[in-house]
DNA sequence: CCTACCGATCGGTAGG
DNA sequence: CCTACCGATCGGTAGG
């Protein structure tokens, strides 16, 4: 009888890439030894080239999975519709979106810093997969506002992006400011700024 | 006759650093070699050893240089005051940043990407200089509008603060929008929404 | 699925 | 006795 993949391959393969994103975000990619990660979830080094062809490849997936959740996420945000309420629309958004990062926040932390180790096929499909969650935002910034060019949308998508991926690195849930509340200001913030006349020219 | 410090040290040393911060940012502090770094700017690996004692001083000596020169241009600009629009004020404060970083855009990367591999003692002396950066960032903003808690000036700084890192990022100047312009968007945009009654509530 | 290793390369230091 | 600098090589570890 010829040996078939194992019942469980998929599920420690997701446990290996989860304590291989927890370690990535804490030492890098390039400060993180294929055992360290072997040890951390309890698998033989060798365990691990069974899995994974090369070291990139663990990044790879992690990166990989990381930004296909985020668009999954946003992308049924964006087919439900606004629905109301076109601030209370946005707000969701954010909330959505940096919910999903924030319960991912060790993918989420190595997609931001460890990028630039990928092979530059990988980092070609990282990237495309990057560009289709710019294009999910620019979506959502075009139902607030319809009438400017496309540049223009692109430019404040990328500035909310920004704004969003930089607050997943620092903002602490059991800090001083609630989340809810947190959502609500960084919504306000942003939408109140981009809906301005001005500031659009 | 006693022989002294040569005369070019600190030139040959910050020579060093350049070709190192831009070896960095390339291919990350992990993903470079001392050797590297040597061949990148003419001297031997031992000669490197002549100037930082081990590899982590030469990442540590620039972020230090980097944000010291941030703080220097923010400071000076502070210091100089209002004096006149506030609109105006704030957009000179986004135009300093980003030329600043800009123009030393491979320290500002390894700046962004690399804090981690600096020692817990080298890493707690950046941060604190970080936090003097961001104290004078919730200066300018206080300047635009008293009144409100110290937790907000801190949270919109940090928005704020995130905003411009992550723009130097990607914001290419040879690019459709023009420097000016894009100072322009982005200071109207955070502005207007800081500035609005309900965004600080 | 482990132990035993490899080719190579790492950061750091020797003698002169 | 210091600093400046080289070719060679150290002990230890990386990915595989």
């Amino acid at each position: 009888m010829p040996r078939v993949r194992a019942d469980d391959y998929d599920d420690k393969k997701s446990k290996i890439l989860d304590a291989a994103a927890k370690l990535f975000s804490k030492q890098g990619y390039a400060g993180s030894r294929m055992d360290e990660i072997g040890t951390a979830c309890g698998v033989s080094k060798s365990m691990l080239y069974h899995y994974f062809k090369k070291k990139e490849d663990v990044l790879a997936d992690i990166l990989q999975e990381h930004v296909s959740r985020l668009i999954e996420s946003v992308s049924a945000h964006v087919d439900a519709g606004v629905n109301g309420n076109k601030f209370d629309y946005f707000r969701r958004f954010v909330e959505v979106y940096l919910n999903r990062s924030g319960n991912a926040r060790a993918s989420h932390v190595v997609a931001m810093y460890d990028v630039r180790y990928l092979t530059p096929q990988q980092r070609k499909k990282q990237v495309k997969l990057e560009w289709r969650l710019l294009e999910l935002i620019e979506a959502i910034l075009k139902e607030m506002k319809a009438g400017d060019s496309r540049t223009d949308y692109r430019v404040s998508a990328f500035l909310l992006i920004g704004m969003l991926n930089w607050v997943e690195l620092w903002y602490d849930e059991s800090g001083q400011i609630s989340a809810a509340k947190f959502y609500e200001k960084i919504s306000r913030l942003f939408l109140t700024g981009f809906l301005e006349r001005g500031a659009t020219t």
